[in-house]
DNA sequence: TCTGGGGTCCTAGGACCC
DNA sequence: TCTGGGGTCCTAGGACCC
């Protein structure tokens, strides 16, 4: 534990470079990486947000996650450009397949970020050296840039990829904290968020050096586990293994926010229908069963309402699913407009070792299994539009035949 | 001005049991 | 009549991350 070699690799504006190399590959004339630009959600559909801007957008005062339309003003030329999750992930691929050259132990920590851990890899170069190395092969295979953050542990090497950008190598040894950390705005500090940066400023704290130094003891008085977890990374204190194990999920959910509020509770109801036919198809894909459903409404002034219950079995199927949302929902006032209806299943496991429930209709569950899975392979071949539960179940679910539209769920 | 979608983890309070 | 403490499970909501 003493001494290991830990990396973090950080893809520079990881959506927007990605699709710079899309656009560069495909004859587009200019690298949307040298202009004003963003990767951005559906305005229309009021999901227009900036998911990732180019660096002179960043110039103007443009920030990831703010409303399309606040960038706008800041930035009148500013040029929108439509997600592509096929190909991110895709170039994410690509990234980890350069990373296996020098170590099995890589941790994807999410679509652009890896931590690695060299200890008993390097032979007898050096850690720096494979940094570089990285980050040149990496630019010259791909064609776009990353940070690689350098020390001991993955907290460090974390917050040593946030320096400078982009296309840098940075270290960030213990014994180095203190310069280069130490004096950074608190809200720096990984897992410290705007919730919190507030609460820590009325205690006088205002760099992670102040966090770095306060008492222990009343950080964790004042904010529990989180006080203890804080106090450490700020003093650059950090076991945690870099995790080779493919997690499995733990839940699995959609949300969506409405083109328009949604008034009746038979709206909400409609849409929450399609959304769990949805989940539940995923479920299945993962092979995995739930045993809670969840529901989350939001109003249209930003109120989040979640309610949550045990299905009384562990199912992947849509019509239980559905029937659980449902009595979940018929608990829930509609007193303002809806925002947004989201839906997730908790308490996975795998499809494979469910436990039967003592009072389980194992006939009647291997009957909707069987449907399930003609439904699924129909949409696996044709597309998730081809064919909906609704239309499947007859009479009794007829309000269920839903008119799903949603353009962007394009199965290859 | 209007504010996404996918997750994970933690906490506090209530119900229930011994 | 009113009285305990510990443990577990469940739920709603909050905070954070990318």
């Amino acid at each position: 534990m003493e001494d290991r070699k830990i990396l973090h690799v950080d893809v520079n504006n990881a959506f927007l470079s990605w699709t710079a190399v899309d656009l560069l590959r495909n004859g587009y004339e200019i690298d949307i990486r040298t202009i004003p630009a963003i990767i951005g959600g559906d305005e229309e559909r009021r999901s227009g947000i900036v998911l990732a801007k180019s660096p002179v957008a960043k110039k103007f005062g443009v920030v990831t996650a703010e409303p399309i339309y606040f960038a706008k003003q800041k930035c009148p030329n500013l040029q929108v450009f439509q997600g592509n999750f096929t190909l991110y992930r895709k170039e994410s691929n690509n990234l980890y397949e350069i990373l296996k050259r020098y170590t099995d132990k890589i941790e994807r920590f999410s679509i652009d970020e890896s931590f690695m851990d060299l200890t008993g890899y390097l032979g007898d170069k050096k850690l720096i050296d494979i940094a570089y190395e990285i980050k040149d092969t990496v630019e010259r295979e791909l064609g776009f840039t990353v940070n690689v953050g350098v020390s001991q542990n993955k907290l460090l090497a974390k917050m040593a990829s946030d320096f400078e950008k982009p296309n840098k190598v940075h270290t960030l040894y213990l014994d180095e904290i203190e310069d280069k950390m130490w004096p950074l705005p608190v809200s720096e500090l990984f897992g410290v968020g705007k919730k919190t940066v507030p609460k820590l400023f009325n205690m006088r704290i205002k760099t992670i050096g102040d966090l770095a130094k306060y008492d222990e003891e009343k950080l964790i008085k004042r904010f529990g586990k989180m006080g203890k977890w804080m106090h450490d990374a700020a003093n650059g204190i950090d076991d945690s293994e870099v995790s080779t194990k493919i997690e499995r999920p733990k839940s699995i959910g959609n949300q969506v926010t409405q083109s328009k509020d949604l008034i009746t509770k038979d709206q909400v109801e409609d849409v929450m229908c399609q959304i769990a036919e949805e989940v539940a198809f995923r479920l299945r894909r993962e092979k995995m069963v739930a045993e809670v459903v969840a529901v989350t409404l939001r109003t249209n002034t930003f109120k989040d309402y979640s309610h949550q219950k045990k299905i009384g079995t562990q199912t992947s199927n849509t019509k239980k699913i559905i029937e659980c949302a449902r009595s979940i929902l018929s608990e829930m006032e509609i007193k303002e407009p809806i925002r947004l209806v989201g839906l997730r299943v908790d308490n996975l496991s795998e499809e494979n070792n469910t436990q039967l429930s003592f009072f389980s209709e194992i006939e009647n569950d291997e009957k909707l299994g069987k449907l399930d899975k003609v439904v699924d392979d129909l949409k696996s071949k044709f597309g998730y539009t081809s064919v909906t539960y609704g239309r499947m179940l007859g009479e009794q679910d007829e309000k269920y035949k839903i008119k799903y539209t949603n353009k962007n769920y394009k199965k290859k």
